[in-house]
RNA sequence: CGGGAUGUGGCGCAGCUUGGUUAGCGCGCUAGUCUGGGGGACUAGAGGCCGGAGGUUCAAAUCCUCUCAUCCCGACCA
């Protein structure tokens, strides 16, 4: 490919709303320019890229079994009703009205569709288990989007759907799905981690999701120093120390002016955090109910969703007082009139510190079930660092990561709701057990420029960089170095390479600091002075590295290069 | 949705407080000359209804009102 014939502008300094580096780099090395707040164009050196990700894709997904195929974005209200999401979805899914009123939406993904198509298509257990997957363009209106493709509202997702006759099937073909991931991830050159995660609004059993790890991940993932664990802090637990065996002390109402945080009251008793509970008001559905945590621990967001319905917030201080008359900031469980919902670590805390539920009072000698009633114990806490893991004992780490595939079994939920059923051996008409599986192509591009990049640009893992090669001739058009080039261009095309030649008009400057922006992973330098000994330069991006080779085996030794480091 | 901020050639910005000929600068773009190993120099150009609408005024990029868009933080989110 010549340059001067490839659509690409080049920019010495980004846009002033991109913040992070892979935003940043995209834009500035003309991959992609942005048409509407998360709405993006790929232009021809992006496409090059999404399109090795899609190959890399389709190749593992087509070697684990799934067949490929493609289902309109455009879907009908009714398929959503039958499911129950499209009241539940709510406003994150693109919604419009076409001629005749009829209502549709534009997939968020595609669950709905596939299960009824697949119903429709699949009567038998001998056809199954199924594997579908597509790569389409998904709409997710979301309320924020940002970063460019990590956060966008339309962007491309790989997503697969498999279907099998029961448990056992799936439980093979999730692990199938979590193996070609695993070769996925690794073939486009990246650092992730598969994490045990939420289900969400997806229902089903059990999650996981493949993170590449970056410090500007959005995601907070929980490690073991030791063993395999690994999880999304959202539902990642802990293996608490075994609680010390001491004696129950009695109750006692101490005097604690003006402390209403927990490290006032821990300092102003003397205490650990850790021996406070923190009592905290949320308002729920069915009313204001108490939420309650060790003082040195933060309520877990995603696992509060589980035990208290949809959307609880957690109350301000002025509705907690008018609706309870709980003062803010004494709040505790004792004598409350609301249900109490306690941290299974809160449950078993002895001599614990509590807030009075009167003005500058706590109680100390707090002994759950002996001084209050908890109605639900349940484990609500956020994993630290430093913690004990739960399978081994090992020390997690925290860490950052992009969400970039997630995996999902969901059972019967989308097979019964949508009449996905099958004739089992037996004879039974019996739902369909199934599977999802996500991968966010766009965002997994942002993720590698995340991971790969330096001060001068983006350093493409070779499998996914836009071009394998490019050249530079840094002398004038018509000089024999500059036919030379061509001739180089011309032969490593032929050969099946792609290469990029820089025969623009410009500076050495200006070709060295664009060939850096766009990552091409090996530059081929032709200058004079390396000419009159017959040579040519060869840098490796990544590395920095280069070498001096000569012209007559130019050709040969880039293509072996290339072999070598595939 | 709450908080903060920003819209001026393709990109980055100045001008706005205190309204006043022709709206500037850098990059990029066009043409030419020189240069030719890390965003080089010089010369000559092109490109803007100052986000939009309304208002105040003799006069609005500048003041007022409304509106649209965009970004950041938070809440939220497969």
């Amino acid at each position: 490919m010549l340059r001067t014939r490839l659509l690409l502008q080049t920019e010495r300094e980004a846009p002033a709303e991109a913040e992070i580096v892979s935003h940043r780099l995209l834009l500035r090395a003309g991959m992609i320019r942005k048409v509407a707040a998360g709405v993006y164009t790929f232009m021809p050196l992006g496409m090059r890229v999404l399109d090795k990700v899609m190959a890399i894709v389709r190749r593992e997904m087509d070697a684990a079994g799934a067949q490929e195929m493609l289902m309109p974005a455009l879907q009908p209200a009714d398929l959503w009703q039958r499911s129950g999401r499209w009241d539940q979805y709510g406003k994150e899914m693109m919604r419009l009205t076409d001629r005749h009123d009829r209502e549709f939406a534009l997939g968020p993904t595609h669950e709905e569709l596939v299960t009824s198509l697949v119903g429709a298509q699949v009567s038998s257990y001998r056809q199954l288990p199924l594997n579908v997957y597509q790569i389409q363009g998904k709409f997710r209106d979301e309320i924020r989007p940002r970063f460019g493709l990590m956060r966008a509202r339309e962007f491309f997702m790989k997503d697969a759907y498999s279907f099998d006759i029961d448990e056992e099937g799936l439980a093979k073909s999730y692990d199938a799905m979590y193996e070609a991931y695993s070769k996925i991830f690794t073939a486009c050159g990246l650092d992730f981690r598969p994490v045990q995660a939420s289900t969400g609004m997806m229902g089903g059993a059990s999650s996981h999701e493949f993170h590449v790890l970056a410090d500007t991940g959005e995601e907070e993932i929980a490690f073991c120093d030791t063993c395999d664990y690994a999880a999304n802090t959202e539902v990642a637990t802990y293996s608490r120390p075994q609680a010390e065996n001491e004696e129950a002390l009695g109750l006692e109402e101490v005097s604690t002016p003006g402390k209403q945080k927990v490290e006032e009251v821990s300092a102003f008793l003397g205490v650990d955090p850790g021996r406070l509970i923190k009592t905290l008001i949320y308002q729920t559905e069915d009313g204001p109910k108490a939420v309650l945590v060790p003082g040195n621990r933060e309520a877990n967001a995603e696992k509060l969703l589980s035990v208290l319905g949809e959307g609880p917030t957690l109350m301000d201080p002025e509705d907690i007082e008018k609706q309870t008359g709980i003062p803010f900031g004494f709040a505790g469980p004792i004598g409350l009139k609301i249900p109490v919902i306690a941290d299974s670590a809160v449950a078993e805390m002895v001599n614990a510190v509590t807030g009075a539920n009167k003005n500058d009072y706590h109680y100390t000698g707090v002994n759950p079930g002996r001084d209050f009633k908890v109605d639900e114990t349940v484990d609500l806490q956020t994993v630290k660092e430093g913690d004990r893991c739960p399978e081994c004992e090992g020390t997690i780490s925290i860490r950052r990561g992009i969400e970039t595939g997630h995996l999902f079994k969901l059972g019967t939920k989308y097979s019964e709701a949508l009449g996905a059923t099958f004739n089992s051996e037996s004879g039974q008409i019996k739902p369909m057990i199934m599977g999802s599986y996500g991968i966010g192509v766009g965002r997994m591009i942002a993720a590698a420029v995340e991971q790969y990049n330096d001060d001068r640009g983006i350093l493409w893992p070779a499998s996914i960089a836009p071009f394998q090669v490019t050249i530079l001739p840094l002398v004038k058009e018509g000089d024999d170095l500059w036919v030379t080039a061509h001739e180089l261009h011309d032969t490593l095309e032929e050969r099946g390479v792609e290469v990029l030649i820089d025969d623009r008009k410009e500076s050495a400057g200006i070709k060295f600091a664009d060939a850096d922006l766009i990552g091409v992973p090996v530059q081929v330098i032709m200058g004079k002075k390396a000419a009159e000994n017959g040579e040519a330069e060869l840098k490796v991006r990544s590395t920095g590295e280069r070498m001096n080779v000569s012209l007559s085996s130019l050709a040969d030794d880039i293509i072996r290069m290339l072999d070598e480091s595939s």
